[in-house]
DNA sequence: TGTACATCAGTGAACGCGCGTTCACTGATGTAC
DNA sequence: TGTACATCAGTGAACGCGCGTTCACTGATGTAC
């Protein structure tokens, strides 16, 4: 049965939203069309109307979660708090798409790599950008502290949610977390 | 046609080390039993007369990576040179199992995730003995150091190898040893 | 040490299942008058 | 504004393929005498 225009781009937004929850918690493997388009509350024969091929649909879910730019807290100490915390590490299905999919992304299609090098990129700028009033503050140095702060980050929430010992998955959060502060203050008082 | 008890020990260590090799480079899901027989030089069939399942292959996969004990350095900065170089990133097949299966095991078997947590464990200790001499040294601080060093470490590495902008790679490997050398520079120092 | 038989590692065909993808069909939407 | 027809989004059965797993068979190894 035809749907309306505006039933289709609702739909669309659906499919895109099932896949984001879907591929981050279970991986692109382990996700089916069906699964998919389910999720979305129709079934699997009309996924062909939206996407070419189930590939497609990995490079255009990480575009679309990759768009939705983040707003909020941007100050490297802060964002890190909130990202190495036990609410984000046990929410992968709406958590950080690098670290959830980042590492599988390197063998999907060369898009799907390009969509996440994009992320990485808006990433480390938005890191950098420090507070007014730092002016004599160095950007090489706010870019270092962004990108090994951001990788610090996308390392320990991986690590902390393979860890099958809750103490230990605490600890890599919360002493990497003091570690990039550490750095931070340290890196901030030097000027 | 049967085979020698010792030609045994051997097919087992060849099965064991062509998964080892095929799993970090593509992955669990896209490496077939019969992918991993070939390239031991055997066919599909005799598989099960070595594992039960796939599932316990990759569990005892992992338990090999694992279990055979790194040598060498185990100085932080010295062991972060190595692992944040070009070689390791563009050398998969023989890296680091965390950097490239880390993040796809929180949904393999309960055992694989245990096998990876241990190895998280031998690699924080390792990171965390400091050379003699430095008996003043905090050993909390160490270990955090250890954490922090090798979440970036792990971190880095999986972003290198997904971004497809060669400099923007590099970038991520330079920057962040400089991060962590200068972070374990000014941690020595503050004893 | 030799011989005869039992064992069992390896082979390759076959099975069953689930997946991505296709397709004929349905019926509501959009459009032309 | 109403009516008649064309369009096309969504459905669900079906297809083809590849995968994990099983199994009957083969022939070299291991063992009992």
């Amino acid at each position: 049965m035809r749907v309306s225009r505006e039933q289709v781009a609702i739909n669309r937004q659906k499919i895109l939203g099932a896949a984001s929850r879907l591929f981050r918690e279970r991986g692109y493997d382990a996700v089916t069309v069906a699964d998919v388009m389910n999720a979305a509350g129709l079934t699997h024969g009309g996924f062909y109307g939206y996407f070419k091929s189930k590939d497609e649909l990995i490079v255009q879910t990480l575009e679309h979660l990759i768009g939705q730019g983040e707003t909020g807290e941007t100050r490297l100490t802060h964002y890190a708090a909130r990202y190495l915390s036990g609410e984000h590490r046990d929410n992968i299905a709406d958590g950080c798409p690098t670290a959830a999919l980042g590492a599988e992304t390197v063998r999907q299609p060369p898009e799907a790599r390009a969509a996440m090098a994009a992320g990485l990129r808006k990433q480390i700028e938005r890191l950098s950008a420090r507070s007014q009033g730092d002016g004599a503050y160095d950007a090489a140095q706010a870019r270092r502290a962004a990108i090994g702060g951001w990788s610090a980050m996308v390392g320990a929430v991986i690590l902390a949610r393979l860890v099958d010992d809750p103490a230990l998955s605490d600890e890599v959060l919360s002493e990497t977390l003091a570690w990039i502060e550490h750095q931070d203050a340290d890196t901030s008082a030097s000027h």
